[in-house]
DNA sequence: TGCTGTGAAACCGTTCACAGCT
DNA sequence: AGCTGTGAACGGTTTCACAGCA
């Protein structure tokens, strides 16, 4: 049963697993399976049965004895724990190619998410939209343009050294959350939830793990 | 002192934080410091002294007691341990808006990797390059042409359904690592270091937190 | 004195094993 | 019988605290 009172965060990993169980969860559905078992999601991701098990159980009870998890059920109830049941506007800071190639991903603008536009510096830039259609404002708008288009979330696809004050922006602007993508750590704002992906982090991951097993 | 034997393999975490600080070492490199402390550092990530100092122990001695760590030696040393100390060709397959993101991101073309190829299906973008000038050749000849750039790190920024095809012509190329941007796990293959990372993930991570903070 | 390197302790996350429900 | 939910055991990671060296 899951603590009435104030709950811990829920740890980093849990989050992770329960992102891809939504996600096997919804193919599964769309394949029109009715129920599943925790042993065969675990399959699914080379995790312990008991582990999906432990995961859910923070937050409540979701199957039945003897049977497993309802897939429909089960989805809805992790879409609305994940607060995916929504639209949460997102405000893109930077509109290279990374910045334009998120504002135009299908994933950005599906389930609990949708891109409302696009923030640069680049006179030649501004004014113009995405391939998608997402509009691209000078930076200098960002509060503004945030505020008015009720942005929860705002990403960083800036260079390092613009961070600082676009982060600050669109605080300005009333976004409570901030994923970012460059290669310098945003520190922790107060009420902000914060983010930090380092794309380069992930190569030099790899470089490591090829290097440990002597490549 | 670290095991001349086999050695586990680091984890995830270390991975991750031993990259942090090579960063803030390049950064303090820069701006001329000798010396730093594990707790000077520590500090930069909100991390304590001690999982520094523990993190490098894995590995040997860096330090030098009462004084601290030399900026530029302990920079080299992790650059060598991480196997950046040289340069991997990288192959993109997807030349959609992420894959020509990635191909010109000066982060995936410095201090270790150097991208040498798009490939797509597009006939259109066939035989054209990114706007830094890699070219993009079809899909098909991702075998043969990654095999002759002897490229050692193969990125998937295609569709889902693409990877399992995807994956298996980069192997065929030789590819020994895999860094996998669709949303969709990619199995572990034999003989190869496979990163899945679904940017999807990050924006959801966000939302739940969000959720979980009443927002 | 100051800071590293490191055993020991504390903490957290995972896996086991089984009671309990269908 | 089958599968969930969960206390207990386990294993790994983080933090503490201090010995040892410059």
């Amino acid at each position: 049963m899951p603590d009435e009172g104030v709950r811990a965060a829920t740890s980093e990993a849990t989050t992770h697993r329960l992102s891809l169980l939504l996600r096997a969860l919804r193919v599964l559905e769309a394949e029109g399976v009715g129920t599943v078992s925790s042993h065969d999601l675990a399959a699914r991701f080379g995790l312990h049965s008991a582990q999906i098990r432990k995961d859910l159980a923070l937050f409540g009870e979701f199957g039945v004895r003897g049977v497993g998890y309802r897939v429909a059920e089960l989805k809805d109830r992790l879409r609305n724990l994940m607060g995916l049941d929504r639209s949460r506007t997102v405000v893109i800071a930077g509109a290279g190619n990374l910045g334009q190639a998120l504002a135009d991903s299908r994933n950005f603008n599906s389930d609990g998410f949708h891109v409302a536009a696009l923030f640069d510096l680049d006179g030649r830039k501004v004014g113009s939209k995405s391939r998608s259609g997402v509009s691209i404002h000078h930076a200098s708008e960002i509060p503004q343009a945030a505020r008015e288009l009720k942005a929860e979330i705002g990403v960083l696809a800036v260079p390092a050294e613009a961070v600082p004050d676009v982060a600050r922006a669109l605080v300005d602007g009333g976004v409570v959350a901030i994923l970012n993508f460059a290669p310098v750590t945003l520190p922790a704002i107060e009420n902000v939830v914060v983010k930090n992906v380092d794309l380069t982090l992930f190569l030099e991951n790899l470089s490591f793990q090829l290097k440990e097993r002597g490549r």
